[in-house]
DNA sequence: CAGTGAGCGAGCTTCCGCTTGACTT
């Protein structure tokens, strides 16, 4: 039996660290936390200075008893948990839960998985710090009684099983404000001026820096350039260079991940953690842009051998970020020397640009001449100017170069292109010349990816929590990923040719988005009730200003207790007065009166989402009851028309009859549909609802009738709601409401009802994790 | 899956941060 004992978080890392420690040494992991509050109300006792009540959660029994016996066994347990507020307080968690004692425990912490750094840190074993713990049960405990005190006055007073936190409810914020912003910003107009001189390969563009509002203007400038000699004024040349960006963190993984592949920050998260189980990369929830020396030995030997020693460059980042605690390096290729690995094509793809990335940052910079030739026009006194760029050494470009967040902006003309040569007091002979009318751009809307980075600047959340804080929000139903058409706008360009003006009106889509973050309307009602009753919790700098303070509880210059009682006991006062005294929010809005009727008109939040309604709630003297209808995606309470919103109630509509029954058409959650005897019909798309005919819905009804037969593979007299069908995923019984899968080496049309009765009732006693889940959400 | 919107009342929901798996669709 091995003398020491070690725990660390990760198993992988368990792995790992194993092998550098030898036979003395059995290493374990605790998977993270292995306690927590108890779910009750009872979890903190705030009359007696918020003592905590923690339990072992199901999932942790286990690994719990695990190592519990192997303490027991050990000589002496190295608790090696993170060196961060989170890991000080597991370590603590595993020796009070393990029952362990003070001559048999040490302390132990590093940051980086290499063999010198463990063995460093097993010569220098400390204590728990107990400074360090307290700042965890200062977060632990704040974070528990904002959530589970302001989660219950919403469903109070917006809609029951909603949540507030103090990240979640931030990161709503952020996309509910800037929503806003894009639906008050004021798009304007100018007409671009640029020049194209030379000829063939010669030729080169020339911009004006000056924009024209009016097309007026733009055309005078056009007109007196027919005439206009155009001569280089000046020509400058000066160096430039570029550094390569730090190695990666989880955020900025997750936003180039999301730029240059295309994933969501969870498929990122998921793809790294394979990598880093397969032992490809370190670990992928980090804050730390930090090498190891191991690690700039390892980049330095790989970039000397591939490139040459010109391309090296060692470089040591520091973390900007505020709040960071690194208690990892930053996230890197375990060996540098393998440029590409085994895996699915996803994996390949992340692994490729983690290496890239880091073997980047320990590059040389690129070098560049940049040349600058203005333009004098004869006619005029503006100048144009021509912007030129020769790259002289490619340095850390030669393997990556980092993307922006506005690279969808069209590529400035005239910018970062080659110039041919030229000479000061040259002539130029003009080609053609445009003015293109732009438009200024709304700010963007959030990515997940570029919500990450926001929330990491105001140091709110952690590289643990980006992921699931931007599910969350997504399954309260606050924020939704969606694609929006964009809209045609007309532009008007002039071009001057061969001494001609031609005009002409261009058309162009805008505003069109793709994987964008759209708050909803229960959204925006439920952050605009914090707003109004807890400003101070959805303050972007409440974070900063707990972080502070648990700081200073950290470092011993505070008490814990303290702190919590100054937020607490105000915190609390405001939530009894905010029930007491806040009346529902509903976001009603009022659009204004019918046209006929002159009944109101006005929009809402209602049990089932938000609806107009038009006229008011039936009364004892009033007993006509309103007319309601939902609002359908993409429509929200705030941007809804009149005139859209008495569009809604021309539908549901009667197309005919069919066999007798009415066939109606509408439009549900899953688009437009036909209903006919209680049964559904989606209407195929480019078909307008309110355009179908009677032949059209009856074609529908007959199409869809047929498809199902051929779907049946067998039904019972027994019960006709059990049916054995054939799906996409092939053959499988319908049990009522319960799908169930007919297990392999079985004949579907050989199953008999009792056999399928047998099959449904097992299925049902298990029910499945996505299933519950799904649950959940609803 | 797709309609609904008053009001009552049962019992439930909910936080953040540290870890993986076991699941789909």
């Amino acid at each position: 039996m091995a003398k020491n004992l070690l725990i660390v978080e990760s198993p992988a890392k368990a792995k790992t660290i194993e092998g550098y420690l030898g036979k003395d040494f059995t290493v374990k992991s605790s998977y993270g936390h292995i306690r927590d509050l108890v779910k009750s109300e009872d979890a903190i006792d705030i009359a007696h200075n918020f003592e905590q009540k923690y339990e072992v959660p199901a999932d942790k029994k286990q690994i719990v008893s695990d190592l519990k016996k192997l303490a027991k066994e050990a000589d002496m347990v190295w608790l090696a948990s993170d060196e961060d507020r989170e890991g000080e307080a597991i370590s603590w968690h595993l020796y009070e839960t393990l029952g362990l004692k003070e001559s048999n425990t040490k302390r132990i912490v590093f940051h980086e998985i290499t063999k010198p750094a463990i063995l460093r840190a097993i010569e220098n074993p400390r204590k728990i710090d107990y400074n360090l713990v307290n700042a965890q049960q200062a977060r632990r405990v704040l974070d528990r009684l904002v959530g589970f005190e302001l989660s219950p006055v919403l469903w109070k007073k917006v809609k029951p099983s909603l949540s507030a936190g103090r990240v979640q409810s931030v990161a709503v914020r952020l996309i509910v404000d800037r929503e806003r912003e894009v639906n008050k910003f004021k798009s304007e107009a100018a007409f671009k001026i640029v020049a194209l001189f030379g000829k063939a390969k010669e030729a080169f563009k020339a911009e004006l820096p000056e924009r024209f509002a009016q097309q007026d203007d733009a055309e005078k400038f056009l007109l007196d350039c027919v005439t206009a000699d155009f001569d280089i004024n000046s020509l400058e040349t000066r160096p430039a260079k570029r550094s390569p960006a730090a190695p990666f963190t989880t955020s900025t993984l997750q936003q180039e991940a999301s730029r240059k592949l295309g994933y969501s920050v969870s498929r990122t998260m998921q793809v790294a953690q394979k990598l880093y189980e397969s032992g490809l990369i370190t670990y992928m929830r980090t804050d730390s842009v930090n090498l190891s020396d191991t690690a700039l030995n390892a980049a330095a030997d790989e970039i000397v051998s591939a490139y040459g020693n010109k391309y090296h460059q060692q470089r040591k980042y520091k973390t900007k970020s505020a709040g960071a605690q690194e208690a990892h390096e930053a996230i890197r290729p375990t060996y540098f020397n393998q440029h590409s690995i085994d895996g699915d094509g996803s994996e390949k793809r992340l692994y490729d640009l983690i290496w890239k990335r880091a073997i980047a940052s320990q590059m040389s910079e690129a070098q560049f001449e940049k040349t600058t030739a203005k333009i004098g026009i004869s006619t005029r006194k503006e100048e144009l100017v021509a912007n030129g760029e020769v790259m002289k050494f490619d340095g850390f470009l030669k393997v990556y170069l980092e993307s922006s967040d506005e690279d969808d902006e069209p590529q400035q003309d005239g910018e970062n292109s080659m110039l041919p040569p030229l000479t000061k007091g040259q002539r130029l002979a003009l080609q053609e010349m445009s003015a293109t009318e732009r438009f200024s751009r709304p700010p963007a809307r959030y990515t997940e990816a570029s919500l990450v980075k926001k929330l990491e600047e105001l140091g709110i959340g952690r590289p643990s929590t980006y992921a699931p804080t931007i599910s969350t929000i997504q399954n309260r139903g606050y924020v939704v990923k969606e694609e929006r058409e964009g809209k045609q706008r007309a532009f008007r360009v002039l071009t001057l040719k061969s001494g001609n003006i031609t005009k002409e009106e261009k058309i162009e889509n805008t505003g069109a988005e793709k994987g964008k973050l759209f708050p909803t309307d229960i959204g925006a009602v439920v952050n605009d009730f914090l707003v109004l009753y807890f400003k101070g919790i959805v303050d972007f700098n409440f974070t900063a200003s707990v972080e502070k303070q648990f700081d200073e509880i950290a470092q011993g210059l505070k008490e814990w207790t303290d702190m919590i009682r100054k937020f607490y006991d105000p915190f609390h006062k405001d939530v009894e007065s905010t029930i007491q005294t806040a009346d529902k929010a509903t976001g009603e809005r009022e659009l204004g009166v019918h046209p006929v009727s002159g009944k109101k008109i006005s929009v809402r939040i209602g049990r089932y989402g938000p609806f107009v309604q038009v006229g008011e709630n039936a009364t004892d003297a009033e007993p006509e009851k309103p007319l309601y209808a939902s609002l359908r995606s993409g429509q929200s309470i705030e941007t809804i028309s009149i005139e859209d919103a008495l569009e809604l109630f021309k539908l549901p509509k009667k197309v005919g009859l069919f066999e007798e029954k009415d066939m109606t058409v509408a439009i549900g959650k899953f688009g437009p549909y036909i209903r006919h005897n209680s049964a559904f019909y989606s209407l195929p798309k480019g078909i307008d609802p309110l355009d179908v005919t009677e032949e059209q819905a009856i074609e529908l009804i007959l199409e869809k009738r047929k498809k199902d037969a051929e779907k049946l593979i067998k039904a019972f007299d027994e019960d006709p709601t059990v049916k054995i069908l054939n799906g996409r995923w092939g053959p499988y019984i319908e049990f009522g409401k319960l799908n169930v899968k007919i297990p392999k080496g079985k004949e579907p049309l050989e199953l008999t009802f009792e056999e399928c009765k047998a099959l449904a009732a097992i299925a049902e006693k298990e029910p499945k994790k996505g299933a519950k889940k799904f649950a959940k959400k609803k």
